[in-house]
DNA sequence: TGTATTATGTTATGTTGTAACATGTTATGC
DNA sequence: GCATAACATGTTACAACATAACATAATACA
């Protein structure tokens, strides 16, 4: 019991049940800094467009985030999004996670990283975790010249609380 | 010298430079071998998948496979091409490479295992290397709770040779 | 305040992948 | 052998994802 206990309090920072509010604040202070930083323009279809990610904090699709902008009142046709999305990759603030063709902000944009993502096929939350923690390394015998530029890591399967109230 | 020489020896295992010949023969040899043992259909349609993605040893685009198909006799509307390679993929002899919407032969489908690609982006080439055997292990604290069933990982960069000739 | 740069808007189209249903082929038990 | 179930392929139509090319608007800054 007692040990289930501490699994799922490692596993519910995994997963993030955290303070949201607190979250999505910190992150919208920290790509404002950012962008005064490197001088580069938080314009309003680019803070909406991380809001909109922020706040579902799950994968979104570009035309889920594009509905969202249409209603919202931007334009919705489909370059609006994927050119907000390519930027915010570019500078670290979201990732695409391939597996999905989604989008996810970035939980971590202090440094830059090799995220990794966990992903949970039942309730499709997703856990970025650090690569460097991760146990990846890819220090494979015969790749040292090999000049990696981008990693992609991404690991489905079932989240333990999935798991536990699974029928399947 | 004597130390280029030699990673340009261990890369080039890494990246392919192999009796093809053989190494096709081999590779049908293995999947006979299997859809007997496992009492499945080697039809001509998906021989003919297996092959062209064999010959080629790249990554293909359904669609650059589809062409071919088409050239030698068969059908060639892309339900036939997704099918074929969801079965190969099932069954471990095939794989997707997501970053490139491609798929891609096994290099060793004699056993399960969790793949890992090295994609050069100038000359195309994919190494598929041991999850095992590359460091990449997943063994995050927190996650001991999440069951994975499937890992993607695909590290993209420019390969020894490439970056020799390079003018970019 | 004119000009260069950056950002957004719009149309059209390219690429990748699947649903649904029809037909053909193979395996198997009677 | 032959009925029938299971499996495999064929076909049409369309859904989902993404980008090219060019027009307009906003902003930076000399």
């Amino acid at each position: 019991m007692a040990k289930q206990k501490q699994q799922s309090e490692v596993e519910s920072k995994i997963f993030g049940n955290h303070d949201h509010g607190n979250c999505f604040d910190d992150a919208i202070k920290q790509i404002e800094i950012y962008f005064i930083k490197k001088k580069l323009q938080f314009t309003p279809l680019r803070r909406k467009v991380f809001e909109i990610l922020l706040r579902d904090h799950k994968p979104l699709g570009a035309y889920e985030i594009l509905d969202t902008l249409g209603k919202e009142g931007h334009s919705s046709s489909p370059p609006i999004a994927y050119r907000v999305l390519d930027f915010l990759i570019e500078h670290g603030f979201v990732h695409k996670i391939q597996g999905l063709n989604a989008f996810i902000a970035c939980s971590n944009p202090n440094h830059i990283h090799s995220p990794a993502f966990v992903i949970c096929r039942k309730c499709e939350k997703v856990a970025e975790i650090d690569e460097k923690k991760s146990g990846v390394s890819f220090q494979t015998p015969g790749i040292e010249n090999f000049k990696v530029e981008k990693t992609t890591v991404e690991l489905i399967g079932i989240c333990r609380s999935c798991s536990d109230t699974a029928n399947w």
